[in-house]
DNA sequence: ACCTTGACTGCCAGCGTTGGCAGTTCCTCG
DNA sequence: CGAGGAACTGCCAACGCTGGCAGTCAAGGT
């Protein structure tokens, strides 16, 4: 188990571009018993709680499943990406339908067991600059609970190299706020404007100057080529230089 | 070792309250081997890069020493700090002198050491919401290889179930994301507003007096709860009313 | 017919924002 | 060493926004 977890992060070490995860994450999966695996990751947009763009990933679940999965819109539906959203712990799920499911989400679990993904377990780690993996290891077969209490630590854990491996080999890995060349401070200043601060007040939060509020404000306003305030809140939002 | 986080998990699981997390957290950081220990989190609303406000913390480091941190900006310098917000792998420090620290960041190595916080582990872990937690725990005399690698991983995950209890405990876990129900000819004036119009401008835009555009932008901010039109403008982008 | 209500408009005081000008400090380059 | 530029800060006038009060008008209920 420990072994496992350790020639995991002895090849995450050593890599040096992301489809070079692929095999040891292919290993360690394997290695815990599951059949099927997937890393994927995206950077979630500013405005949305939700899913807007399509991830990243990297595994070996169908691909006639994903693209499904995608072009339908399952995920608004999905519990295991609602769960994923709103936790930071590994989730459990099996396909066995449950009474409190709508139909939609009923029919998801159903088509996603045809797919051999039908127990499994996902666990979602956030990174810098609105980084979001997910990590999927699913079977066909059940999964007994004294095996996931042994295993789910793991799981974590390699989650956890897994995320950091994206976060250094991403190429969207940089921060943003650069996103409309806004300075950190600009981008502070339009924050809090955004939040309905005063000058005066975001001054007192940031430190500085009711003035200086002023000045950096009016930068990102030249900056962003628009002549009110509201219009630059707007802009930086739109770009993601900042979230609301 | 997994005693430890054992209990600590057990007591995440039985805590209604954030201060209930303050003795479980005392005993796993002693169990650990650690004098002291802090979670502290906020959320990040922005920009990847750099703290804003002052986080909530828990924990028994030094008041004094946690006040001046905060009123001289120790965290716009501070390594650990600018290691946590980058990464989200554990981190381990040491007080030792380094050449390529600046001036700054030596004084405040020294005058942590000198509160007691020489050696130490620090783990930042994100979640929904933009939720940023880090733990530390710390102590003064060194920390062997040895047993770093041994408590690692039940430090990152100590953390995880922290950063969980956290998350479904924190007042503002909410994410908003209400309705708000805006008319249509409120979200009509606010998107003009969001194109950088005045409200002379927009009266002639859709016809009306100036003060009509002041009364319906009045009503949809008192209608979405806020106190300046850019706030206004704001949710009203985030909950989709209108197109910026 | 009267009252009430909601939508709209006018006026005004107070505060917030924008833009112009000027001064300081610090850093870089010739 | 001095010139120039950047980042920041102060002052001020014009304008925009917010909130309170009041008034009109049409629609609906009693």
């Amino acid at each position: 188990m420990t072994q496992i977890l350790g020639s995991l992060r002895a090849a995450m070490a050593g890599s040096n571009a992301l489809p070079d995860i692929e095999s040891p994450l292919a290993i360690f999966a394997e290695g815990l018993g599951f059949r099927y695996y997937q890393i994927a990751w995206l950077r979630q947009p500013p405005l949305a709680s939700g899913i807007v763009e399509r991830p990243s990933a990297i595994g070996n679940i169908p691909r006639q499943w994903t693209d499904r999965y995608w072009q339908r819109r399952y995920y608004d539906d999905d519990c295991i990406v609602r769960a994923c959203l709103k936790s930071i712990l590994p989730i459990t799920w099996t396909t066995t339908p449950s009474p409190e499911l709508t139909d939609r989400q009923r029919r998801i679990a159903r088509e996603a067991a045809r797919f051999g993904l039908a127990h499994g377990v996902a666990i979602a780690v956030r990174g810098p600059g609105a980084l979001l993996a997910v990590l999927t290891v699913a079977r066909f077969r059940e999964i007994g609970q004294e095996t996931l209490t042994d295993i789910i630590d793991v799981l974590a854990l390699g989650a956890l190299a897994l995320a950091a491996t994206i976060v250094t080999l991403s190429p969207s890995g940089a921060p943003s706020s650069e996103a409309a060349n806004l300075k950190e401070v600009e981008c502070n200043c339009l924050m809090w404007a955004a939040r309905g601060k005063s000058s005066a007040e975001i001054g007192r939060l940031l430190g500085m100057p009711e003035r200086t509020v002023y000045f950096h404000i009016g930068n990102a306003m030249d900056r962003l080529g628009v002549a009110t305030r509201i219009q630059a809140v707007t802009e930086a939002i739109k770009t993601g230089a900042i979230n609301p």
